[in-house]
RNA sequence: GCCGGCGUAGCUCAGCUUGGCAGAGCAACGGUCUUUUAAACCGAUGGUCCAGGGUUCAAAUCCCUGCGCCGGCACCA
């Protein structure tokens, strides 16, 4: 650090500027690649611009490494070609140093494609050292807390997150191709609803009102199917005031979406093309393997009654709270490939629409892979009046103590009495998704910054 | 919140068991070298051993407390 200040300014004193501008690229290093082709040189000059990353020193010629968004590419520099007072300026730069280079494309005697470097701009000037070369940066808290320098030097770290990327891109293309519109609905809300979970607490100063961060998108997406939109989706980020783990962040990204006239047959299809267009967008074949084991993603799903699982893997008979216990307890981590469970107790399910045949359970489901939860789904309930006394149940229990139970929302309740048509609604994980497609063990591997505690 | 592991140079790591001068490679610094690629070679430098306290003639090392990171549990339908 004040190496580099000082060689900052000498550099200065020289008359050179360590944050110029004005530089253009015309190729990335994968196109400057490309147009060498199979030649041994280009008559074309290249400009390409990056992070310098290492460098090789031999007298009167120098090589270096340079790092742009698409890739690395070879540079070389030579006294007799720069000049003395560029190429001295060439053997002066750190790793690290954001530089613009322009020159023809050649290919060394060892076949490594190369731009031989006719002219040089320092762009920035980087004023701490880069983690070492061959080892790269390991530590996984600085990774984490700094994940700029974990993606300068762990370049397949921003393929996970490219990656994540597509993942989004592709499932809001498939909604997209359904005619799902997307929407935007308050992260800030009076109250916190559609999930089952405590929330962060804020306030609004001129108001002079407290507001809680959204936990689910649930209830205003159904607002707007009152209104009218027959198929809505948002993708965005929750926020649930909790543990961390490595399946656990504090905030995270959903997509929930809501169909018209649909029911929970009609998502669990709906759920089935979603993974294998994400699969597909992320490169990954179905039949794949997360962490060392094995799972096959290829639809149609194995569906199973949570009643009937329970009953295999512990031969009890169960319903309500207990049934959910026993199947959280002996069941879940023992289904490892995709498995639709279905019919959950009406106990855990107060948004959700009640079996017509036995209303102890609701048509709800989720997708359980490798013993964790990707989609909770379920035909919603549209009946007014049931819903207000399941809400007031909930309420029951929130006076009792239970600080998670559903809280009252008349607001959405008058939305539900104004009609409601029947509709199927699915939220997932989409952080969750994105591990196992990527094979990342942590969701804080496909999440840019997680939440972190103070640094000492 | 509870339990366990970890914390040493900018980075990657030895050293800790059994207390005795703070180590290596890479990076950075000086030098040789005009097609190398983990460049090579020569030289010199670089430390709050996470923090604080204790035991001891002597602590990176043993003990206690705190902080951070990782994992497990709890919480998270």
């Amino acid at each position: 650090m004040v190496d580099r200040r000082e060689k900052l300014e000498r550099l200065r004193a020289a008359g050179i500027d360590p944050y110029s501008r004005g530089f253009k690229p015309t190729h990335t290093t994968v196109e400057a690649r490309a147009l060498l082709g199979e030649g041994d040189r280009t008559t074309e000059e290249v400009a390409l611009a990056g992070r310098m990353m290492v460098k090789r020193l031999h007298g009167g010629s120098a090589f270096a490494d340079l790092q742009d968004g698409a890739g690395r590419i070879q540079l070389f520099a030579g006294r007799d070609i720069l000049g003395p007072a560029a190429f001295e300026l060439f053997a002066d730069l750190d790793p690290g140093d954001v530089i613009g280079v322009k020159g023809p494309m050649f290919r060394t005697r060892r076949g490594e494609p190369t731009v031989e470097v006719h002219s040089l701009q320092l762009l920035t000037k980087a004023l701490r050292p880069l983690p070492e070369k061959w080892h790269g940066l390991k530590d996984i808290e600085i990774r984490y807390r700094q994940r700029y320098v974990d993606l300068i030097a762990n370049p397949e770290v921003r393929e996970v997150f490219r990656t994540r990327t597509r993942i989004i891109t592709g499932l809001r293309t498939l909604l997209d191709e359904r005619r799902f519109v997307e929407v935007e609905t308050p992260v800030l809300q009076e109250v916190p609803g559609g999930g089952h979970a405590r929330p962060f607490l804020t306030h609004h100063n001129s108001l002079d009102r407290d507001l809680y961060l959204r936990i689910a998108l649930e209830l205003h997406l159904k607002r707007l199917l009152v209104g009218g939109f027959e198929r809505v989706y948002e993708v965005g980020r929750v926020f649930r005031n909790e543990g961390l783990s490595p399946r656990h962040n504090p905030e995270f990204t959903m997509l929930e979406c809501y169909e018209a006239y649909a029911d929970y047959d009609d998502v669990m299809k709906l759920v089935e093309d979603l993974m294998v267009a994400s699969a597909k967008s992320a490169g990954r074949p179905l039949a794949t393997a997360y962490q060392g084991e094995e799972v096959d993603l290829t639809p149609p799903y194995r569906r199973a009654r949570m009643a009937d699982l329970v009953l295999e893997h512990t031969g009890k008979q169960a319903v309500g709270n207990e049934l959910n216990d026993l199947f959280e307890e002996h069941v879940e981590a023992k289904l490892r490939q995709p498995t639709f469970v279905i019919d959950y107790p009406i106990e855990i399910s107060p948004l959700a629409r009640p079996r017509a045949d036995d209303p102890r359970f609701v048509e709800r489901f989720e997708l359980i892979i490798l013993g964790r939860e990707y989609a909770n789904a379920f035909t919603e309930l549209t009946d007014p009046v049931d819903q207000r006394a399941r809400f007031e149940g909930q309420a029951a229990k929130r006076a009792a103590g239970d600080v998670e139970a559903h809280p009252m929302d008349e607001d959405f309740l008058r939305a539900v009495e104004y009609g409601l048509p029947p509709c199927g609604g699915l939220g997932v994980g989409i952080d969750r998704l994105v591990m196992l497609l990527t094979d990342q063990p942590s969701i804080r591997d496909v999440i840019l910054f997680p939440v972190m505690k103070p640094e000492a």
